[in-house]
RNA sequence: GGCCCCAUCGUCUAGUGGCCUAGGACACCACCCUCUCAAGGUGGCGGCACGGGUUCGAAUCCCGUUGGGGCUGCCA
């Protein structure tokens, strides 16, 4: 462990490498992170990694790198890390062996199905301390459990308050498998002794966990750790967010388009809400006045619809520049509609404040200006149907490409008032009169608005577009 | 089954005994704005799970019921 960097509270997250990276575990990153930088205290970050037959890899990697973009990191001096629970087995079974030599725990040899039968013979559940007395030495198969105590174990958390549990009802746990290694119970709780942590902030589901960890941190001569158990998210049915079940990767959303200040935001306030009339708040603040005291106390859901608005909300924030910064891996990549030579920045930066208020995500702005980039629009049969299936249609097109023609000055007021006498001259409002046009240039119906898009594609094309569509109607 | 947690509009929440005729946001609906579509503006719909207490007074405190969830592994 490298020595500290700051001399806070110690905080840590301690994500297993078992998929992709979870929402739920990154809105309890960030609150770990918002505390420990309030706090002037450390986040520490630790890769339980001990599960050997479900543990990946590239999971870690993912990890580091959907922390990173949530912008937790270690080019901050409040993150420590990452370490390797698996690289601290030794200390892990020097703990057992401790807690062995001070009768804290004993052996036992009943397998998982032993257990399973003994329970089944005489009409019990779970491990009934069969084996405490036996006086079993260490031996291969042999398991280390823990004798729980009489009594009462009370958990002091700090969002759910006073927590009692009889010890009666917690069984002699397992902390060393038949094979030697440790189970997650034992390994998390000293490391978090070696890491000197002092606060553990993580999901609701451990805290049925919690009483026999404190017995463990007293059994090893350590004060317990202040506990937090904060809700957990779930899905629309209201169940624990799955990775089997449910879309729970950070690294999808990051990947779709959603903005990382937006998912940021979002997650910050599933359970918790930034001080202030706006739920759109910036990361310092709501840094600064996060307090686990305000935490709500039950599970949120997860709401794909409340995400987008927030994301639409953070694009329509950005400026022109920032925008297509953002856009980038979309605008480029091999999905694109258009190839990279096509695509003309300076267009784009004209267009983007008519781009953002009509994207939900940062993928969606290569949609919206197509047109612009494409050698030829792509036609929507239907939408071409239905518009020129109205007579006057085709005479407001021809009408219009002569009148576009001898236009003096190639700008949106001009093409507007332009066709906006022309549509007069049929008797059509401008409402009517631009879908033809409209049609013809950018192949659809909807879209940004025309002139602005008419101005930015420039006279020559436009006009060759609403020819061609001429001759097609014709 | 046992243990534990939780309970305000459909959803996320504000609310910590009188400022509550319960406020905001998302979603939905209507209208306005408008070159289409968005965005924006205005308005609407909609909630304290239920039953008992305590109190002059309860969404707020207590008890119970009901409902939901988590845990109950030689997973983490």
């Amino acid at each position: 462990m490298d020595s500290p960097r700051t001399t806070g509270p110690r905080y840590r997250f301690a994500p297993s490498p078992t998929g992709f990276f979870h929402v739920g575990g990154a809105r309890t990153a960030l609150w770990n992170w918002a505390l420990a930088h309030s706090e002037g205290g450390t986040f520490v970050l630790r890769i339980e990694d001990t599960d050997e037959a479900r543990n990946q890899p590239e999971w870690t990697q993912g990890i580091i790198d959907a922390l990173a973009w949530i912008g937790i990191g270690a080019d901050d001096p409040h993150f420590e890390g990452p370490y390797f629970q698996s690289h601290y087995a030794e200390q892990h079974v020097a703990a057992a062996q401790q807690l062995f030599a001070s009768g804290d725990a004993y052996y036992c040899d009943m397998t998982a199905a032993d257990v399973e039968a003994r329970n089944k013979a005489e009409g019990n559940q779970g491990y009934q301390g069969w084996s405490r007395d036996r006086g079993l030495e260490h031996g291969p198969g042999r398991v280390l459990r823990f004798r729980v105590p009489e009594g009462t174990t009370t958990v002091h958390d700090l969002v759910r308050g006073e927590v009692a549990f009889d010890n009666v009802l917690i069984e002699d746990f397992v902390l060393l498998r038949g094979n030697g290694s440790p189970m997650f119970l034992l390994a998390n709780v000293v490391d978090d002794q070696a890491m000197a942590i002092t606060h553990v902030v993580r999901a609701e589901e451990h805290l049925p966990n919690t009483p026999k960890q404190q017995m463990i941190w007293r059994a090893l001569g350590h004060q317990p750790p202040v506990w937090a158990h904060v809700p957990v998210l779930v899905n629309e049915q209201r169940k624990k967010l799955s990775k089997r079940r449910d879309k729970v990767a950070l690294e999808m959303y990051r990947d779709e388009g959603y903005m990382s200040a937006a998912m940021v935001n979002y997650l910050m306030t599933l359970g918790w809400t930034p001080k202030g009339e706006s739920e759109i708040a910036e990361w310092p603040q709501m840094q600064a006045d996060f307090r686990l005291e305000d935490v709500n106390h039950s599970p949120a859901f997860f709401d794909l619809k409340k995400l987008a608005a927030f994301n639409g909300e953070y694009i329509r924030m950005l400026t022109p520049e920032q925008f297509l910064a953002a856009c980038r891996p979309w605008l480029f990549s091999d999905n694109a509609p258009f190839t990279a030579d096509r695509f003309d920045e300076a267009k784009f930066l004209a267009m983007a404040p008519h781009i953002q208020p009509r994207c939900v995500t940062l993928a969606d702005a290569a949609g919206v200006i197509d047109f612009l980039f494409l050698a030829d629009p792509v036609i929507d049969r239907a939408a071409w149907a239905k518009t020129f299936a109205a007579p006057e249609s085709v005479a407001v097109l021809r009408a219009s490409t002569a009148a576009y023609e001898v236009l003096p000055l190639w700008n949106a007021e001009a093409l507007k008032a332009t066709l906006e006498i022309t549509g007069e001259a049929h008797g059509l409002k401008l409402g009517k009169a631009q879908a033809p046009v409209r049609v013809a240039v950018t192949g659809r119906t909807v879209g940004p608005p025309l002139f602005e898009a008419l101005e930015a594609l420039g006279r020559d094309e436009s006009l060759r577009r609403m020819r061609v569509a001429e001759a097609a109607v014709a």
